[in-house]
DNA sequence: TCATTAGTTCGACCGTCATCGTACTACGAA
DNA sequence: TTCGTAGTACGATGACGGTCGAACTAATGA
């Protein structure tokens, strides 16, 4: 079973505004709090969203081509996970203090 | 001398969405980075902007409003600061991460 | 091979937003 | 009071972006 990471941006591509711009919606900004719950990389269609599954995937494209999340094959899932080492490396602290506004 | 601040959130109103999608604007970005080089605040107009005057108020306005930025009057001017301290409590790194990427 | 499941892609729609020019307000100086 | 300066408010415009349904792709299992 060969997983093939989807094209994301490599660390030194990052732009901080494509960052705050795609943590700046709602429902991505879910997303990634259900990302950050989860280490080990959660499965697109498990996080529960007020949108259908092409807005979802489109959500996901903007997260993943921002440099915010990963995602690789499972089959025919794709899992996904935060880019928190990048992300701290880049910005140290954004995250962390994105997550910890309460909701 | 009456200088009087303008209306702004109080710092339990404000959303970390609006924050983040005021952040994710290049020519907001541009300004918040301008008045983080200032504690003292910077009149508006000195900040150099490749946009006109209404725009830059445009800006000015839902930085304010989302409660990135403090403004005041001091004569025909307004002057403008980062609201480090309440941002910093309720998002603890996100400024700071935000401030350190190299633009 | 066929059906099912997970997810993407495409085109369309529509609301939001960045931008501008113009008109307006407020303050200070002559 | 009159003028100039700093900035806002308004309306229009054009672009961007979130949303959806439908069609498509890829992997799994019967």
């Amino acid at each position: 079973m060969a997983t093939k990471v989807l094209p994301q941006p490599e660390r030194g591509e990052i732009r901080v505004e494509a960052v705050l711009q795609a943590l700046g919606e709602p429902v991505r900004l879910t997303i990634v709090r259900a990302l950050a719950d989860h280490p080990a990389g959660v499965c697109c269609g498990e996080i529960e969203l007020p949108v259908t599954a092409s807005t979802r995937a489109h959500h996901l494209k903007i997260l993943r081509e921002a440099g915010v999340i990963s995602t690789h094959t499972d089959g025919t899932r794709r899992v996904s996970l935060l880019r928190r080492d990048d992300l701290e490396n880049l910005y140290p602290g954004l995250l962390t203090g994105v997550l910890s506004a309460k909701q």
